[in-house]
DNA sequence: TAGTGTGAATTTCTTCACAGCG
DNA sequence: CGCTGTGAAGAAATTCACACTA
């Protein structure tokens, strides 16, 4: 018997947020089963695609009944590694920064905001939500003293190059980055983009098809 | 000869705004022409990609040189529909929203925020940026007077859905969803969502794997 | 000669369809 | 009987490799 291997696909792990969403809401809602036809409907996909995403984490389904919503979340959880709270900085407390550490989404959902930095000194006088602005001259310190595990970067494109460097110089190795801008990182670091312009030119393309 | 049908792919539409981006800071630095090989650097894409992306487009490039970059530029504008500018109304102006309404990288980017809309009373007396807080009850007529085309949705979960139900109702084609919930609109509508947690989630799984 | 454009090969993702189990 | 789990089929996306041409 070799050694198992987990080559849990792309697609898939880029579901099991959506899937967990959907369970928690069914959980919260008293429901304790789950068929893949009803947590495909929840989650906007389809029921097939639900099946073959979990058997990836294993059988935990049962045949004629469903899956166990509560064992589903955990098993989840675990999967992606939401056992327990990660720690996030950001970087650039312009607009978005200062709108991402005012939002409540990521304290609520394990990922709470430890520390706000920009490079900016005449913004390290603010507080937002209770929070100082540091310089990012103290990152290392930062990043070590609140055992920060994220980055989120909110500067404009032509710093976040920079930025990057200094967050992996200084132990992060999870960064989701608003910049419009790729960025290059060492590859034991994991980088996402959220780039709010390119949706929705994205969506104008299919404006264009629908025959707006 | 047949007819010409234009199945340009899913995957080829949500990299044209990303090559978009770096044609247009080529051009900004001067760079009349560009290869292959340097437009998939600076996009952070595989060179055999971005030929065959830009092959769907037409053939717009010049064998042993490279692509125009003005004329790429203008083909992709053409191709994303980005001619003319789509009027864009917030609806749900909490952190987020007054957050985007904010953020200029949208103006910037022929995507100017027309309006605000809230369903909260208390919330209509406001105005960000100079721009009113309007209710929402008055969605058609604002819709109607500038000429909105994109609408984005930040508003709570639970509210998401009747807001997309508004929006569509009031002739808005296109919706950009914060919300944490899958919306079902009619085939017409293109939607798309971007979903702020979920991309820490993900970032979790790759974490995890990293040995971290 | 340098670099596009593209068929073909490969890989990844999705969907089907049904055996098998509770 | 209902629903999972999964091989197999099918579709989509990626990558290769090279003919071709400005």
């Amino acid at each position: 018997m070799v050694i198992e291997d987990r080559p849990v696909p792309e697609a898939t792990v880029a579901r099991l947020p959506l899937y967990l969403r959907s369970l928690r809401g069914l959980a919260d809602g008293g429901t304790d089963t789950v068929s893949s036809v009803r947590l495909a409907e929840l989650a906007g996909v389809n029921a097939a695609k639900v099946r073959k995403d979990l058997s990836h984490l294993g059988s935990y389904g049962t045949r004629g009944v469903g899956y166990d919503v509560a064992h589903l979340v955990f098993e989840i959880e675990r999967e992606l590694g939401l056992n327990e709270d990660r720690s996030v900085v950001i970087v650039g407390i312009g607009n978005l920064g200062q709108a991402l550490a005012n939002y409540g989404g990521f304290n609520e959902r394990g990922f709470p905001i430890k520390a706000l930095v920009d490079a900016d000194p005449s913004r390290t006088e603010r507080t937002v939500r209770d929070l100082p602005v540091h310089h990012i001259d103290d990152l290392v310190d930062i990043v070590a003293r609140h055992q920060i595990s994220i980055g989120l970067i909110c500067t404009p494109a032509t710093a976040a190059q920079g930025v990057a460097d200094r967050l992996v110089a200084a132990g992060v190795r999870s960064i989701l980055n608003f910049a419009p801008v790729v960025l290059a990182v060492d590859d034991s670091v994991s980088i996402r983009k959220v780039d709010l312009a390119l949706e929705l030119q994205v969506l104008g393309f299919y404006h264009q098809l629908g025959g707006g």
